[in-house]
RNA sequence: GCCUCGGUAGCUCAGUCGGUAGAGCAGGGGACUGAAAAUCCCCGUGUCGGUGGUUCGAUUCCGCCCCGAGGCA
């Protein structure tokens, strides 16, 4: 069977992805497929800065409000929704442009999750509380017996990792070493094109970008979801643009500061998607004044079958 | 005008019983396989407000000056 063209837009947040992903779309006959952990969820479209319908011109756009602020939602379930998704854009011909920061997520179609291990809340929980009670040395300890080669790659302060790796264990009875194949999916044949802009500009974008989010309501749409029973510890509340307002809902900050908040976290994570999007041996960076270069090799790129 | 407390890294502050100094945050770099906008790791020379004095040696003690906050007039 052959392999299916996809391109991946990937880049830091406030880069310009969502508008080359609809002009590549309408170049090239494509559907836009959203690959952001916070877009999916419904009710979160300013401090998100989801794209607008408007703004769509046409141009259908997947993963973007499949999920409910209340509900977490996982790399697997995004891989697993968006495979189906590119299946039926290419039976219907058309160029699937998967365009979004999430690292992750990109990670999880280029390269298929290895872990068949469905997760499982319970032993999750069980972990984590015998961490509370262990601590992370110990914890550290059974993981360097079980699998050392998969212990010598994580911290042992970094808690999350350490006990998703024995969790892989316990469900599977097999190491995350074992399972550890890395090879580029073979459905696919992806493009990946980064939007890679200069570090002041791309600062000074955040910086308006956070400003139009309080003219547009931000704070508005922040009470309905609270109001809504979303709660603070949900996995949509992590969202940057969104955590900073639990202190100002206590009564512990006024709004410049969480304005000031929100644009300090979102240049560190855009320093972050930076750093992600470097891993990539085959993708091609383009800085903010090369877009038009950009548009052209996507083209090229989606046009030679 | 007098008294008190401050003036140390971009910011908030520790500290040096006298041997030229270190945390958090910010900033920079990096890791990343089912929470990923999450989680974690690495990177700290700055006229220690200025100026005299004591001292082998002062950011540290003393004098004076400048700046800030508060108190008394």
């Amino acid at each position: 069977m052959d392999k299916i063209k996809i391109i991946i837009i990937g880049g830091p947040t406030a880069s310009g992805k969502s508008e080359l992903a609809v002009q590549a779309a309408l170049a090239l006959d494509g559907e836009v497929i959203s690959c952001d952990s916070m877009q999916i969820y419904k009710g979160m479209d300013i401090g998100t800065a989801k794209i607008r319908a408007d703004e769509m011109r046409g141009v259908p756009h997947h993963m973007l409000d499949v999920a409910d602020p209340k509900q977490p939602f996982s790399a697997f379930d995004y891989s697993h929704a968006v495979t189906k998704i590119i299946n039926e854009l290419h039976c219907k011909g058309k160029m699937p442009i998967i365009a979004g920061g999430t690292g992750l997520y990109v990670e999880s179609l280029v390269y298929p999750l290895s872990f068949i291990v469905q997760s499982d809340e319970n032993v999750r929980k069980r972990l984590y509380r015998e961490y509370e009670s262990l601590g992370a040395q110990t914890m550290y300890e059974r993981l360097c017996e079980i699998d050392p080669q998969d212990a010598a790659k994580i911290h042992p302060n970094n808690v999350k990792r350490l006990l998703r790796a024995l969790e892989i264990y316990e469900i599977s009875g097999k190491t995350k070493s074992q399972c550890a194949e890395r090879e580029i999916n073979p459905a696919y044949e992806p493009g990946m094109f980064i939007t890679d802009p200069q570090r002041e500009l791309l600062y000074a974008a955040i910086d308006a970008r956070v400003e139009k989010m309080f003219e547009q309501g931000i704070v508005d749409e922040v009470e309905t979801l609270l109001s809504n029973g979303v709660s603070w510890d949900s996995q949509s509340m992590q969202a940057i643009g969104y955590k900073e307002f639990k202190p100002y809902f206590a009564g512990e900050a006024t709004l410049e500061e969480v304005k000031a908040d929100i644009k300090r976290n979102s240049k560190k994570y855009a320093k972050k998607q930076t750093t992600w999007f470097k891993r990539y041996s085959f993708a091609k960076h383009y800085k903010n004044d090369e877009y038009g270069k950009m548009l052209a090799d996507m083209v090229e790129f989606g046009k030679n079958e």
